[in-house]
RNA sequence: GCGCCCGUAGCUCAAUCGGAUAGAGCAACUGCCUUCUAAGCAGUAGGUUUCAGGUUCAAGUCCUGACGGGCGUACCA
């Protein structure tokens, strides 16, 4: 519709006296304000300095001149300071609500990313401890831009990065080990920086258990950081299971030392003179990119910063021939990863093709007071708590609610309500809705599942359909913005749509003819709210 | 001090990469269940989009400067 729409008005730009070369990219939108029609363009504004005129003349001269097909479009009129606004004609709504029961579970897909290869990291949390609420939105985040740009055609692959070794693993195993001689009653002290939490203590039981005290004599925690690293991955994964997130790689920061690559940074960073050495420190020059500081790349003790390994990772992934790399990071690497950014552009990489998403912290609300959160020390929530509480669904539903770049207050109360004031439920409860009326259809007598579209002309119905039309473009807004809040705005604004139908335009009891075109709109709509549903990683169920 | 993000209804937030009369949910108020799920619907009230300038046909959106909040600003990750 739209390139039909921009050929039309292109004819009628040259007809009344513009070049070729001075007409701009015709944009075609759609109105805010459903009264001013189904499509909209502001050429005849754009145009108005070129041919010397005012907006609203040409956007007459224009509409005088278009000679649209009437099985497509309606009207066009001039509005306002020079809109030219688009009326669909009815037989294009009924072929459109045609095609997207045809399409189905795939009705919504586009190809606008197709044949883009596209790694998408995130999560990436070290394994010392259960994931807490902070991940949580990196975790639905990251999982839900990828099913978005999945859904526009990109080949996407989920990777986990981590590191399981320096200072934080060798801090959880020394706790796990301490843990573990006091639990034998062989009280070794407890280290000053170590890990309180009481999944320790529950490893360490676990090793008892396994082992007796026959771990006593360790000369170091490697066993028990080893048990630790097991133990705790083996839980995040189930974390991310239950909120349907499955990687499809994991990457040890281990291997970039492994293979060179580290080594091969630092020297080519040497080579074009922004590495140097300091204090027994090596320098990466970042003042050369604007910083006002020079960083550090490895410490005096021999030790990398994380900084030097990430920019090693961000040139594996390029290698591997992904034509975006996205990552997904919270508010606090937001002054560090340009370091990241600029490195691999020493390295000869086309940064365009790195892209970071930053999300804004999560503050967890109860009984109206913000619960504070401190890792390390015992009181935190982790995700799986979290979602005890308040069940998948919702959990996931609340991570996404927002716009990534606005802080989020994730309110427990709400959450835990299970009636009017949970939004999720008002998507989910559309859905169940209209399952309901399907099965109480087909038990009335047998619907072979066609029907005459054209007795839908109700209001209602009418702007429903043109509501379920909108969809591929609801996906496509948000996958290319990556902010999944978008579809979440599209979902309550259809579910809306069809409570105002479902209002107005009784199905079951009216004429048969009537009640089976009437059905099949219910039909696109349930399949409508089920695929975003989908996308958003959150259950359509079919009774509530 | 410097960098990034934010400031919109009483509260939490939207606003389609500058568009037409700034919208939802919650809270408040008024109605609606012998009819397909009331986890719902219809309606009322609520705003100088923090403030002051600027850019243009058009600014919540872009620029400059204040004010207020968050996060960074480590030889921590």
């Amino acid at each position: 519709m739209e390139s039909y729409l921009q050929e039309i008005i292109r004819q009628a730009l040259l007809e009344i006296g513009a070049e070729e070369n001075q007409i701009p990219p015709i944009k075609i939108e759609k109105p805010r304000d459903p009264s001013h029609g189904d499509a909209a363009t502001n050429v005849a504004m754009l145009m108005a300095k070129t041919l010397r005129n005012n907006p609203r003349n040409i956007a007459e001269q224009i509409t005088a001149k278009i000679r649209s097909d009437s099985s497509k479009v309606k009207t066009a009129e001039v509005a306002g300071p020079g809109f030219i606004n688009f009326r669909f004609a009815d037989d294009y709504l009924y072929s459109e609500l045609a095609s997207i029961l045809e399409k189905n579970t795939e009705y919504g897909k586009s190809s606008e990313n197709s044949g883009l290869k596209c790694l998408l990291e995130f999560v990436s949390a070290n394994p010392t401890g259960p994931l807490t609420v902070g991940h949580g939105r990196n975790a639905v985040l990251g999982d839900t831009v990828a099913r978005l740009m999945e859904w526009t055609g990109a080949e996407v692959e989920r990777e986990y990065y981590f590191n399981n070794a320096g200072r934080q693993m060798r801090m959880l195993g020394l706790s796990v080990q301490a843990r573990y001689l006091q639990e034998l009653e062989l009280d070794a002290g407890f280290p000053e920086d170590g890990y309180e939490g009481a999944y320790i203590s529950d490893i360490a039981k676990e090793l008892v258990h396994e082992h007796g005290d026959s771990l006593a004599n360790e000369a170091d925690e490697t066993v028990f950081k080893e048990k630790a690293e097991k133990v705790i991955f083996d839980d995040i994964q189930n974390s991310l299971k239950r909120m349907n997130i499955v990687m499809d790689s994991f990457f040890n920061e281990h291997t970039l030392y492994e293979d060179g690559s580290i080594q091969k940074v630092i020297d080519t960073f040497r080579g074009k003179g922004l590495a140097y050495d300091k204090d027994g420190a090596v320098w990466f020059k970042t003042t050369e990119f604007g910083k006002d500081q020079d960083t550090v790349l490895v410490k005096s003790t021999g030790e990398p910063t994380y900084r030097l390994p990430d920019i090693a990772y961000h040139a594996n992934k390029l290698d591997r021939g992904y034509d975006l790399c996205l990552d997904i990071f919270g508010a606090d690497h937001i002054d560090t990863y340009p370091d990241v950014i600029n490195g691999i552009e020493v390295l000869g990489y086309d940064k365009s093709k790195v892209e970071v998403l930053v999300y804004q912290f999560v503050t967890l609300m109860k009984d109206g007071k913000p619960f504070k959160m401190s890792t390390r020390k015992a009181n935190f929530v982790t995700l799986d708590e979290l979602m005890d509480e308040v069940g998948e669904d919702v959990t996931r539903f609340f991570f996404l609610m927002r716009s990534p770049n606005t802080h989020l207050e994730f309110d427990v109360n709400q959450a835990k309500e299970a009636g009017e004031k949970n939004p999720v439920f008002y998507l989910q409860y559309a859905h169940a809705r209209i399952q309901s009326i399907l099965r109480k259809v087909t038990e009335l007598e047998a619907f072979d599942g066609s029907a005459d579209l054209s007795l839908l002309n109700h209001e209602s119905e009418i702007s429903l359909i043109k509501k379920l039309m909108s969809f591929p473009d609801a996906i496509s807004g948000a996958a290319s913005v990556r902010e999944p809040h978008r579809l979440i705005t599209y979902l309550n604004e259809l579910a809306q749509g069809f409570t105002s139908f479902y209002h107005d335009c009784r199905i079951i009891g009216t004429e048969k003819n009537l009640m089976h075109a009437r059905t099949m709109l219910a039909e696109a709509t349930a399949r409508v709210l089920a695929n975003g549903l989908g996308i958003l990683g959150i259950s359509a169920p079919d009774k509530m």
